[in-house]
DNA sequence: GGGATGTGAC
């Protein structure tokens, strides 16, 4: 850098010619706008120092302020609109990919449109590296219609534009469209790249399809395509994410080198997985290698802690992230009060709320809202449960944690003024609902659904695993739901958790030693995990629960119960 | 002379 000032100077007192100034000038800006920030700025004085700079000096300072560092891009829009006012040189195509970069991270949807109606007026609608800028435009701005319109009226897509186009999808959440449309790549007889495939490994972990994860792993490796730390990691997720944790662990330990995203994310696995030490070690790995740990780690590390019950080490990793200079998130927050609630240290959870420096959200409320149910205290649950209606009147979980805070205290009047409420306002809680694949085929198993054609066998099989765990010396805790029957309220005892009943159904239709894997849609508690183990031995077959909780943030600390069978 | 796509989360 201090070089070509030296240089610039030098330019400037020898009183070269415009045109040489201009191009010597702008191979200068070239070399200027790569991050960090001050060269880029160095540049955009240069830029303006410069008579008449050439599409080239404009191109150079665009692209380096869209790729600066965050709080600096919204410079490169400008500077593209001090161009476009100036109204010469003519932006390019690649002045305009530039700038559709930029538009996407913003993101900036009103001046992206106006490139793109750029584009077609500058007759560049064919060109390919333009083409596929605005369906990653589009897709980042979470305008997938239109990304798919752009996309479906391109003549000859390459390979960039299908993976822009599947990737988009898989950050959206729409996995099913992502794997369709990679079938539909293969058709065409387009190769994908390895970043295509991290996208298509990782819509396979958010529909938690093991067969066809397993499949896409298959392919990676016999087109040899490369497999880098991105498209390893996305691999640990989608195996984590589908039950495998041992296959997760297996591609971890392949690896030569890791990121702090690949830590993290066999931290989270095992931590989801209810394998709290395996968490603890892997954290400790990664110490010990010296890769830095992130945010993600340590709401994995406190994940885990929480469900495995390590009060102690839930307090010393609290400590290491405090001291490690990250800014605490809500989610990590959210993990302690957790921590606590779960470990039933209902006055630590309290006093850990009271001293937080930002207002606990709905999902720190609800986690506590469910201690104070189990430790029956009226008065600090029901100050919590008007809290989280005034936060969240919309939200049914609210008025059924209340309506069961009321119930667990005999309260049944004002039990029955919030079921009231609730149906005033027309709100009904969404049950929970787990699946399991036998066969090939999914079987889902609503809560409250009976109408599954061998549900008998499945009550069989149901009172069976209950009488044995039982005698294997578990404690069976019964939660208490409450049902409306009618006008008349009722509270009748129930243990329906829908795992179970996809559990049970795996029991009845595999021998053993298979692998019974189950997928719920709400977050499972760390109990299961250790009485699931219980049934797996008793009854000789492997049993995997994985949650979605992902895709159900809202009902965050509904299941902070230990009560799970 | 320079350009488009990917991974972790309560």
């Amino acid at each position: 850098m201090r070089v070509l000032q030296q240089i610039h100077s030098y330019i400037l007192t020898r009183a070269l010619p415009f045109s040489t100034l201009c191009f010597s000038l702008s191979k200068i800006l070239s070399f200027c706008a790569i991050s960090p920030v001050g060269n880029i700025l160095y540049a955009e004085r240069l830029l303006f120092q410069i008579p008449n700079p050439n599409i080239f000096s404009w191109n150079s300072v665009i692209r380096g302020f869209s790729q600066s560092h965050i709080s600096a891009t919204t410079q490169s829009v400008s500077i593209f609109k001090r161009l476009i006012r100036r109204g010469h040189p003519n932006p390019n195509t690649y002045t305009l990919v530039f700038v559709l970069k930029t538009c996407s991270i913003l993101p900036a949807i009103q001046e992206g449109q106006q490139v793109h109606a750029r584009v077609i007026r500058s007759g560049f609608s064919t060109n390919s590296f333009l083409q596929s800028s605005l369906v990653n435009f589009y897709a980042k701005c979470e305008d997938i219609k239109c990304a798919r319109k752009v996309f479906d009226e391109i003549p000859d897509r390459n390979m960039i534009a299908w993976s822009t186009m599947i990737g988009g999808y898989a950050k959206l959440d729409m996995f099913n469209e992502a794997l369709a449309l990679f079938g539909e790549m293969q058709k065409a007889g387009v190769v994908p790249d390895e970043l295509t495939m991290a996208s298509v490994v990782s819509a396979c972990a958010g529909l938690g399809a093991l067969d066809t994860g397993r499949w896409v792993h298959a392919y990676i490796k016999k087109q040899r395509i490369l497999i880098d730390i991105k498209l390893n990691t996305a691999l640990i997720n989608m195996y984590a994410k589908c039950g495998c944790i041992e296959k997760a662990r297996e591609v971890f330990d392949e690896m030569p080198t890791r990121d702090s995203r690949t830590w993290s994310s066999m931290i989270v696995g095992y931590a989801v997985h209810g394998h709290a030490d395996d968490a603890l070690s892997v954290f400790a790995g990664m110490e010990k290698s010296q890769v830095k740990p992130n945010n993600v780690a340590f709401l994995g590390v406190l994940l885990a802690c929480a469900h495995g019950q390590l009060v102690y080490e839930g307090q010393k990793h609290w400590d290491i992230l405090l001291e490690s200079g990250i800014q605490p998130s809500m989610e990590h927050y959210s993990c302690m009060v957790d921590l606590f609630c779960r470990a039933n240290l209902f006055q630590e959870a309290y006093t850990f709320i009271k001293n937080m420096p930002i207002d606990p959200d709905p999902v720190i409320l609800r986690t506590f809202l469910v201690a104070c149910k189990k430790n029956k205290n009226m008065e600090k649950g029901e100050s919590t449960g008007q809290q989280l209606l005034k936060l969240e009147p919309s939200n049914p979980e609210n008025y059924a944690l209340l309506s069961s805070l009321y119930a667990s205290c005999s309260s049944w009047s004002k039990m029955g003024n919030v079921r009231k409420q609730m149906r005033d306002k027309g709100l009904k809680t969404t049950p929970g609902c787990s699946s399991i694949e036998v066969e090939g085929t999914l079987h889902e198993f609503v809560l409250g659904d009976w109408s599954h054609p061998e549900r008998e066998e499945i009550m069989e099989v149901l009172s069976d695993v209950l009488r044995r765990v039982t005698a294997f010396g578990h404690k069976v805790d019964v939660s208490e739901v409450c049902h409306d029957v009618g006008d008349e309220v009722k509270v009748e005892a129930l243990c329906e958790h829908s795992e179970r009943l996809a559990i049970a159904y795996g029991i009845l239709k595999t021998k053993a030693p298979a692998v019974i894997r189950v997928v719920k849609n709400l977050r499972v508690c760390g109990d299961c995990h250790e009485v699931t183990k219980i049934i797996s031995k008793i009854y000789e077959r492997e049993i995997v629960v994985r949650d979605r909780v992902r895709f159900h943030r809202f009902v965050g600390g509904i299941c902070s119960c230990k009560d799970i069978w």
